[in-house]
DNA sequence: CCTTGAGCCTGTATCAACTACAGACCCTAG
DNA sequence: CTAGGGTCTGTAGTTGATACAGGCTCAAGG
């Protein structure tokens, strides 16, 4: 399953660790047997959080999934709170951009005693 | 210190137990007493971190400044490199944030058995 | 047939950057 | 004199994995 989906084998046992994954059924030898309701799940988990989901945001996910909900609102509630959580980041990512970027370019970068970025880090 | 830079004492501590920090003088009972060159490197070391910084970066920043460093190319260095992290998270959030909103509109929120969101997750 | 290398198994430790206690001590105000 | 807050040390928890250690199994090559 990691070759089938690119995850790390180690990452799949801590899904199933953790719940995110079912525990699967055994060889004789006690090896994992997958099929691909296993790969789907594992997917689905992947893509989730390459869109940032929390793993607990992705449980939440799944439950609704297992469920066999009847509406799709719940869904959309959770990725609307988490869209807003990734705009959030941005901002601050773009707050800290600009402050930053201005102080490099405070920096002549020569050699100077005095370091225009430093002085902006203990005088702010 | 805690209430006059508003960082949490038990991370002064941390800070103090990873070296970040250098041990303050302590009173008869075992109390650290700081003084403003405490209050001063501490700023330092919240400005930076605020500005997304590494603990790990903070330190070489504390470093090149305990160094009495004659230029300030390392610091630009370090500063640029890090402002280049901020951008490629920015970037990434970004394309997180497009597909997330794309997805998120697709959903029509109503009772219906099939919510695009979840397909989206699975099939995308 | 035997070895070698790879993969799988469990369980534990590690990372960042804190935060949250437990259990003890101390200090000040009412 | 006591009640509350703050401080002290040391340890454990958080998130999302990753990295072993030590052991087992399996397939291919000599």
């Amino acid at each position: 399953m990691a070759r089938a989906t690119g995850c790390n084998p180690e990452t799949i046992r801590y899904y199933e660790k953790i719940g995110i994954m079912p525990d699967p059924p055994r060889s004789t030898k006690g090896y994992r047997s997958y099929d691909d309701t296993h790969v789907r799940r594992l997917k689905f988990v992947m893509r989730s959080r390459a869109l940032g989901f929390s793993l607990e945001e992705v449980r939440g996910l799944l439950g609704l999934v297992d469920n066999r909900i009847q509406t799709c609102a719940e869904v959309q509630a959770m990725a609307e709170v988490h869209l807003g959580e990734v705009r959030a980041k941005i901002a601050d990512l773009t707050r800290i951009e600009r402050v930053l970027s201005e102080t490099v370019a405070r920096c002549t970068g020569d050699a100077a005693p005095d370091c225009a970025i430093i002085d902006a880090l203990f005088d702010a």
